[in-house]
DNA sequence: CGCCGCATTGACGTTCGTCAAGTCTAGTGG
DNA sequence: CCACTAGACTTGACGAACGTCAATGCGGCG
């Protein structure tokens, strides 16, 4: 994992002037660019990497940036807020597949077929910058890094979900919980966050559906790692006490043999 | 899903003269370029596109076309044979993570830190071509239609991924291993195999591993589906016999409430 | 202040993993 | 051609892990 220096993520006061209205922000000013742009552009590629942004969108709590079904035209940066993405089954059971904070991209899924194929849902109010694809198609066959940048973001994401398999299909509850909550923590730290205190965006069931689980056996594995003095944990404040029981939780074999 | 006409899998005379020896076949030629490659390209473009595969490689079964940690160089696309791919954790446990047919392209997970980061095996005897990828991203530059196709086929492992997710995390045995027959016969059928008799090329370990299950619980759903008369099982000779029952089981909601 | 959604905890049941024994098949070598 | 073997597969008995159902607690928001 690539160390990032740590940044404030509040919107800077030149984004958002008094009277509450948004106004551009150029993505070459934008303190997220180290994660959602590629790096060592010349000015006049900067100058032409802003030009993808058509426009901001804000997003209400519990709102859906994209249904499944919807016709797909844009990716998503995710400038602030928490995201959750969720396929369904035709019987209505649906699985959370990811969860996506500041710096990400998300849409990836509805290039193929020109349609999303899963929901976007925040999980606080939130903001995303709108990058039509036709733009960063076009822009990527001009600009190098730019074309590798968007195969690097689909590469990551496809092995991102390898592991989510591996979690899915070889874990026990408690590595998957502990395996999630390092994973976040990491990445929020990563954000300039505490490595160490988190507040959980999502409910229980939530992450249930993200690590295969009822939300019964996540609360009570919650509840055990408190009891072992591993984690803190008071409704959705997180405190990591003990990082490294954390990170032998996962790397242990199911030595039960 | 996409009909496919009916094709001949095995490679035609011309590509296998008597010596023994391999002669060059152009994407341009190949019976599987419906698979693999963008339709409805120019001839310049086509023959440019021939340029893409520097070589082809065999691979006998059992061995493997690259491992995790590998340096990335280069995409595959499987021009015969059967491949998996398989992410191992830190404690050797390890988890399958597809299975792959003709046509299919593999190695995309290597794109992000020009590193592979799962190993792809080979199940039978196979033969890949080789596609380096500063090729691809350079000829993706100049045909618009071969950089959209690379950027669907990505999006389209990311979405079969997802359909992984859902069933790693919400299904039951039974509705796993449905819809993984159900899948492979489908992917076969477009291929021209029979759509309800297929011969499976990896062991009950292995689809276990694909689908979160132990090699005894593949073996005793396969017996259960047998018992139940929807499928016919001898080792890895599979007949579906009822291919609704099969489908219901994999729609029918784990409704014990 | 009261309500509602979220979280916790307990009791119980089901599914699936584990362990072990035994069978089948393909491949090998005499 | 057959015996032999190793690996793959099947089947059964048992137990652990996790899901299900239900009761209760807690906190945030109107």
């Amino acid at each position: 994992m690539k160390e990032i220096p740590a940044v404030n993520l509040m919107p800077s006061n030149a984004a958002y002037p008094l009277d509450g209205h948004t106004i551009r922000v150029a993505c070459s000013n934008c303190n997220l660019r180290e994660l959602c742009m590629p790096l060592g552009l010349s000015p006049e590629e900067q100058a032409r990497i802003d030009d993808m942004v058509v426009n901001r969108r804000k997003i209400k709590r519990g709102a859906a940036l994209f249904r499944n079904g919807e016709a797909f035209h844009s990716l998503f940066a995710i400038r602030t807020g928490f995201f959750k993405t969720c396929v369904t089954a035709e019987d209505k059971r649906d699985q959370v597949t990811g969860f996506h904070m500041a710096g990400e991209i998300i849409g990836l899924d509805g290039i193929v077929n020109d349609r999303h194929t899963c929901d976007a849902v925040a999980l606080e109010d939130a903001e995303v910058c709108v990058m039509p694809f036709h733009r960063i198609s076009e822009f990527s066959r001009e600009i190098n890094a730019l074309q590798h940048h968007v195969h690097r973001i689909m590469s990551r994401e496809i092995v991102r979900e390898h592991g989510v398999m591996l979690l899915l299909g070889s874990m026990r509850a408690e590595e998957r919980l502990a395996a999630f909550l390092l994973n976040l923590a990491q990445r929020l730290h990563a954000r300039g966050f505490s490595p160490s205190e988190l507040v959980l965006r999502m409910t229980r069931e939530e992450i249930g559906s993200y690590l295969g689980l009822t939300l019964e056996t996540v609360s009570r594995t919650f509840s055990k790692f408190a009891e072992d003095g591993m984690v803190e944990v008071r409704q959705r404040h997180v405190r990591i006490l003990d990082m490294d029981a954390l990170t032998r939780i996962v790397n242990q074999q199911a030595c039960n043999y």
